[in-house]
DNA sequence: CGGTCGGTTGAGTATGCTCAATCCACGTGG
DNA sequence: CCACGTGGATTGAGCATACTCAACCGACCG
């Protein structure tokens, strides 16, 4: 049990326990992973830990970010249920993943990149469209957070999360705002003003604490949006 | 010669005759893959083409990007030489790639991943890692399009730069101040003032037509960068 | 020599941020 | 049951960073 230590004050014994090797499984894939659960706010990993291990989400929501030396704070991605997350190329991971809400995981042991892909064709291709998939994320919100303004922001977001999780134009925010607004590189603030705004517009529905969000108007926020 | 037209307009004849199947080699790496040369401001692909091939540049400069209805641009990258791009998970290239001063690649059929990985392994783990690459790049770019200000960006930008193609400090730009306006989510105002106060400060040296770059207080600059 | 392209510089402005107050839901304890 | 405290969200007022619009400069080229 080496080097969690960075993340290791956020981690419940539990969980600690389940790290060490002899608990994890040997072939990733085949062998069903081990089950881990999160409590909201708890981490999975954090920046500079070794990537010993890399996860699958069966449900909850995880937030990966980078936080800079004065506190601001940058949320690459989040990952809803079915999403691969935590594949590194080196040996360390270069963001902190943490549990959105409650949330469970599968846990792989990564090993090196070379030997994963010889051992089981199949896994590399599944890791491979994983990791394109997440490049094409990253991408497209490259291009929202250089290019687009608070209004398209939100937009954006709301309709990508309604895709994701709700299969008609109803769902609720696992997250809250603050995480939005460093998602979105936003103060929450702007976050919580431009959801008002777009209530007010007919665009959106919004319920009393703010998390239960329903689309109206699919048409006007796709216009809202930019691309 | 089917599903090239969207950019076809961009490509010099002799490039559209290489890229005919036949001229193609089956066999990625193992062969050395087709040479091909762009002048300065041609369409490698664009958004929407077939993801027929992927390309490694020799020597020159790419830029990956993408163009909102309103002709607001990102530019999600720069690749220099050496560096893979334009794998794609699905059959269509997302982005559109251009060479930003004269450029010379090799192209490789794409097929399927699958393919690709269970013919030759090696291949695929330089694949992987070359996607991983840009995934690590792709995220440290959102941190600085997200968080950094004007200043912050631009000295992340010059100590990327300068540590990619130079071994002292000193370098020259391959972008003009539009391009880099467009990778940061700046205006070339903002980027032409940043520079030159830069200089005022002592941070870099600037040659005459503003292309030239040395870097003349490593420390002061790693300080202006934020993480 | 005029024209174009890329870059720089200046003046004024707008979008989104900062600081601060308020609100609301919820949980806890008297 | 109600008072209180807390965390998250909302709203308002003022401000700053980076944008917009515009002029100007210098190099290069036909």
């Amino acid at each position: 049990m080496q080097a969690i230590s960075p993340a290791a004050r956020h981690f419940p014994p539990a969980i600690l326990a389940l790290h060490g090797p002899a608990a994890m499984p040997r072939r990733p894939v085949a062998e069903p992973g081990v089950r881990l659960r999160f409590a909201k706010g708890e981490g999975i990993y954090a920046e500079g830990d070794d990537a010993e291990y890399f996860y699958k989400v069966v449900s909850g929501t995880v937030r990966i970010c980078k936080v800079l030396h004065d506190g601001r704070r940058q949320i690459e991605a989040f990952h809803l249920a079915r999403d691969i997350f935590g594949l590194e190329r080196g040996a360390t991971h270069r963001f902190t993943a943490e549990a959105v809400d409650d949330l469970v995981v599968l846990a792989f042991r990564a090993r090196t990149l070379e030997d994963l892909l010889r051992d089981d064709p199949d896994l590399g291709g599944e890791l491979m469209a994983s990791v394109l998939a997440s490049l094409d994320r990253a991408r497209d919100h490259l291009v929202l957070l250089g290019r687009k303004s608070a209004r398209e922001k939100i937009a954006t977001f709301l309709l990508n999360i309604a895709e994701r999780l709700s299969s008609d134009g109803s769902f609720e925010l696992p997250m809250q705002r603050g995480d939005i607004a460093d998602h979105l590189g936003l103060t929450i603030e702007t976050v919580s003003r431009t959801l008002t705004r777009m209530a007010r517009d007919g665009l959106i529905g919004l319920q009393a604490c703010g998390r239960a969000v329903e689309i109206l108007d699919r048409d006007g926020l796709a216009a809202a949006d930019a691309d």
